[in-house]
DNA sequence: TGTCCAAACTGTAACGTTACAGTGATGATA
DNA sequence: TATCATCACTGTAACGTTACAGTTTGGACA
């Protein structure tokens, strides 16, 4: 505090290899540090000419609001946190989701933090951890369940969120999802249209509620195709490549094996594309295969897959945006977005 | 402040819907903010008994310190920042970093911040982003090159930082990296001992580090064993599956075809493998493949592939280590990893 | 008895921001 | 001319934490 008087001195300037605050450019605009912050956030109260000058010499000295600051002022963390399963095998898929989110936030004030767990641990775990020491201000969440414990806990919190895919517990909130009942049955139906008649599904594992519309869509199928049933017992696309393998392998091996299948997943028609060849039968020939992709990938590298894709960089873009426009305050209902599945790709009929 | 004298009023506690600060245990215990700090990180100066006591109440509140006051304060983020390119096509490659950086900061105090970039934009932006508004404690960035100007800046800047990938311009940083050098040996080594002559690398874009590593290796092993190079020309693994399966058609149709061929990625060998197809030849009998895998799944799907596996989830773990590491003042040359590569995995001789 | 020291504890200030309750001007109205 | 509203701006306090500079207590020592 010496040389107080000496006001040629550029105090408060950059000086001290810090960085400029609102201080720095009240003491250089002779303004008070209120009028500064009110004038860049272009409050009322505030002369247009000084909002102007304002706003110039912040550009000049690079001023960017200590998130620190307002955070510990207003509350608002200005971050967003996604939870992800990290024992999650499935290809690619998760980087769309972030890469989606990633987009979306890029124009926003948020920044995205992983907060990830193990099957190990609770999944509600993440999620308390979040709400508890309020280190987000909305959450996304992926691998619903019908009745999902993380989703009571937020909405009885009131704590922002997203999921991907759908609830059925009477509580409304902003979701995405892939409509895998309109994938099931549509895959049923082209099954059938290429004079396939014994039918077999690769789902997801039970327990999400995706699993669920991907066996309804199915069943639906079966229903209005009159083909019939193969089934994979406890076989869910979330298993090891191997495991699939093995049991696809002695379905096809059956008396009355299925002459198409349904998958839920790229990785999981590798393995069954795999079982084909093992059993000595050709995929397109004497069985057809229908999946869902998340990337070009999958057909290229087996183009006798007929193929649906599920975009999730669209997922995570969705879930973003209901994310925060939930935080925002806004009716969950009009955050609802259901994604439909894209057309049926396939090679010419064998 | 009315009421003051009540004393069995459980004022402090965790009324109002707040969490419970240092206030509300020094109000619980009868003891001063300041010692009820110290007493929480076992600082000197603070009696046993006292410490115990204000541990166990801690406890009991379920406190957590506030990252906004303690980031204030001290100006420590707790934060690591993983840059990311999110134009990358790479199959799986980034999820797996990132659980294994995950993994590493799950017993820490660090979360995990995503900053990501796309390649239209200067790789410098996020980068310079994170040093200026001091976002994160430290960097994660992948894609080095040789003379990488992000190197230099947070070097010159003094930021902790560690690089997926070497560099060469005399900067001692924290890195972890694969030898790709003799991936690409052993490579061009396991295809001459089955009797192939005439090679050709699907190496990683020029620009990056590893670009020249692979084919010095490649060119190493090319001496060692007489083989002789088919060029693939400006094709590289981060291109679309399509082109790469363009490109490696037409050079398998020419008069001098390569019997062998190596590559740096999982995705690149689905493509070549497509191209052999498309060539009319056979994959294992005509032509060999070695390349590199970062999940057993390229093996599965393609089991006549020979493969090198490349641990991402290592990778990221190493990465979080030496970053950790660098924050808290570690010599840079210490926090320098080279992953060796795994046993070479093929098929029988065919 | 007085001095000194260590141990154990405390109050104040500050990090950068914003909410709130002002304060002076200026000009319009009665 | 007094009153009042409006405009443009300001100071203070507080968010939760920790660094720093104390203060109190009790005992050891001369």
């Amino acid at each position: 505090m010496a040389m107080e008087d000496s006001s040629e001195i550029d105090r408060g300037g950059t000086a001290e290899a810090g960085r400029p605050t609102l201080k720095t450019i009240a003491f250089m605009t002779g303004l008070g540090v209120t009028t500064v912050s009110r004038a860049l956030k272009d409050a009322p109260d505030i002369g247009v000419e000084t909002k102007k000058r304002v706003q110039l010499v912040a550009r000049q000295v690079g001023y960017r609001p200590n998130r620190a600051g307002v955070r510990l002022r207003t509350g608002k963390t200005n971050v967003i946190s996604l939870v992800l399963n990290t024992d999650e095998q499935l290809m690619g898929f998760i980087s769309d989701i972030i890469y989606g989110v990633s987009a979306e936030l890029a124009n926003s004030p948020y920044h995205l933090i992983l907060t990830p767990y193990s099957s190990r641990n609770d999944p509600m775990d993440p999620v308390r951890y979040v709400v508890e020491t309020h280190s987000a201000d909305g959450i996304i969440i992926s691998q619903t369940e019908p009745n999902d414990a993380r989703v009571r806990y937020m909405s009885e919190h009131g704590f922002p969120f997203a999921t991907h895919g759908r609830t059925h517990m009477g509580v409304e909130h902003p979701w995405h999802d892939f409509d895998n009942h309109a994938f099931a049955l549509e895959a049923v139906k082209t099954l059938a249209a290429r004079g396939r008649r014994r039918l077999a599904l690769l789902a997801p594992p039970p327990g999400y509620t995706y699993h669920q519309h991907t066996r309804d869509g199915f069943a639906g199928g079966l229903a209005e195709t009159g083909a019939s049933e193969a089934s994979l017992g406890d076989t869910w696309i979330d298993q090891p490549v191997e495991r699939i393998r093995e049991r696809a392998l002695s379905l096809l091996r059956e008396g009355s094996r299925p002459d198409g299948l349904v998958c839920s997943s790229g990785t999981g028609a590798f393995a069954l594309a795999a079982a084909i060849e093992d059993a000595g039968l050709v995929l397109g020939r004497d069985v057809d295969v229908v999946t869902k992709q998340s990337s070009k990938l999958v057909q290229m590298v087996r183009r006798d897959l007929i193929v649906v894709n599920e975009d999730f960089r669209l997922a995570g873009r969705e879930l973003a945006r209901a994310v925060i426009a939930s935080i925002g305050g806004a009716d969950a209902r009009g955050l609802q977005t259901l994604a439909l599945p894209g057309a049926v790709e396939g090679p010419a009929r064998g």
